[in-house]
DNA sequence: TAGATTGTTAATCGATTAACAATC
DNA sequence: TAGATTGTTAATCGATTAACAATC
């Protein structure tokens, strides 16, 4: 019933990123910091920093700063990093794979407790201890085994069946791989990662960087 | 010297997806498509897409519309899909071994010529036919062999000496999988992955999906 | 207390959407 | 030509930055 204030997109990309600033600092054993010294490590506007944490309580102190240690906390917690995540990872491919081995995952609070794969020399083996099933046996184990995320490494274009397995037994999140825009409703949550598109951004603004050089000739430093 | 208005980051992150959209028209045998139909297709405005495109030149025409095959070669030529990039892969771990088998970045353009590591069983074995070098003999291999873009893989944090290398030799784009976030100056470009960043917005948004249903009740669709 | 720094409101900037004249 | 749809300007919306009173 209460009036929560909707938090834009833009804060909620940025929470990782002050999670892990905080985090380093804690490293480096500093207690107490002010926005303006944040703003200047992260390379933003201090005015930002104390906008992005009010949107969910006032966590500083007047004439003091931050707190690093409880600040982190808070984030986590916003962020869910304090709480677990059942997984399945969808595609035992390369990609598929290295995010089974990705340790830091479980870190942060996302067990991966199978894979599924289509290939029938695949299925059975394991990775990084985590058991690789068939794809045709994936709605009965979701029925059994409550499931938060699937993370989705397949290669191919065919998985309207496989999206609409997963979100009929519950999941709701996708954490989705393939180049593939889904168009779920709003009963799922969305993630994608689309490397390609990074990768092509990526040559578009080093082909503009070599424009900006060439044009300013090759004299100035 | 000509006056070239800046393009946003906005507009530049949207291309890849264009340029997907289109490839998949194409396939689909459209020969042309209006901003209201690709509007819906793509579920953003009509009125976006003709900004969009507009910052780079009229490819529309009207009464008619787009024509999908050419507009499709246009934002390929904006995004340089149709150059080459010279590419080095350092790290050998599981994402590395991902991404070198990824046949997709090179049909895009990028070229993996070489893969760099430290463990030294790793040194000299191959990933999908391309050869692993040791990390320190990279200073000698990208003064012979001139590289656009650097994958970074890497899964610690000492990875300055790495970067200082890299664009020492004349690296102009790092595409970058470790956490860190890398300040290098206004002479390289920098494309940040950050797969733990999105898996936690994942969580939070998942988190946020969960309160507002259990706000609406049980009872409600 | 005085100084520092937050929380928060107001001003600015940029991005998205709407509208419509130009034109195919 | 008439209808359709762009290119482009103007209006709106949202996000960032600046400013400062509140307060530790």
């Amino acid at each position: 019933m209460s009036m929560e204030k909707r938090i834009s997109m833009a804060v909620i990309r940025r929470l990782p990123r002050y999670f892990r600033y905080l985090s380093d600092l804690i490293r480096l054993d500093i207690q107490r910091i002010s926005s303006k010294e944040l703003s200047e490590r992260m390379d933003i506007t201090a005015s930002q920093i104390r906008q992005d944490l009010n949107c969910f309580g006032g966590f500083g102190q007047q004439g003091y700063g931050y707190n690093v240690q409880s600040l982190n906390e808070e984030i986590a917690h916003i962020l869910g990093v304090d709480r677990r995540f059942a997984c399945i990872l969808i595609g035992a491919g390369n990609m598929g794979k290295a995010l089974a081995n990705y340790e830091n995952f479980r870190r942060r609070g996302f067990d991966i407790t199978a894979i599924f794969d289509i290939a029938e020399d695949k299925v059975g083996t394991q990775i990084n201890g985590i058991k690789v099933h068939h794809i045709d046996t994936m709605a009965k184990y979701l029925h059994r085994h409550p499931t938060d995320i699937a993370m989705l490494t397949v290669p191919n274009r065919t998985i309207s069946d496989i999206t609409d397995t997963v979100v009929k037994a519950g999941v709701l999140g996708i954490w989705n791989f393939t180049p593939t825009d889904l168009r779920l409703g709003d009963n799922v949550v969305v993630e994608n990662v689309h490397l390609s598109d990074s990768l092509m951004v990526l040559g578009y603004r080093l082909n503009e960087l070599r424009r900006n050089r060439e044009a300013q000739g090759p004299g100035s430093v």
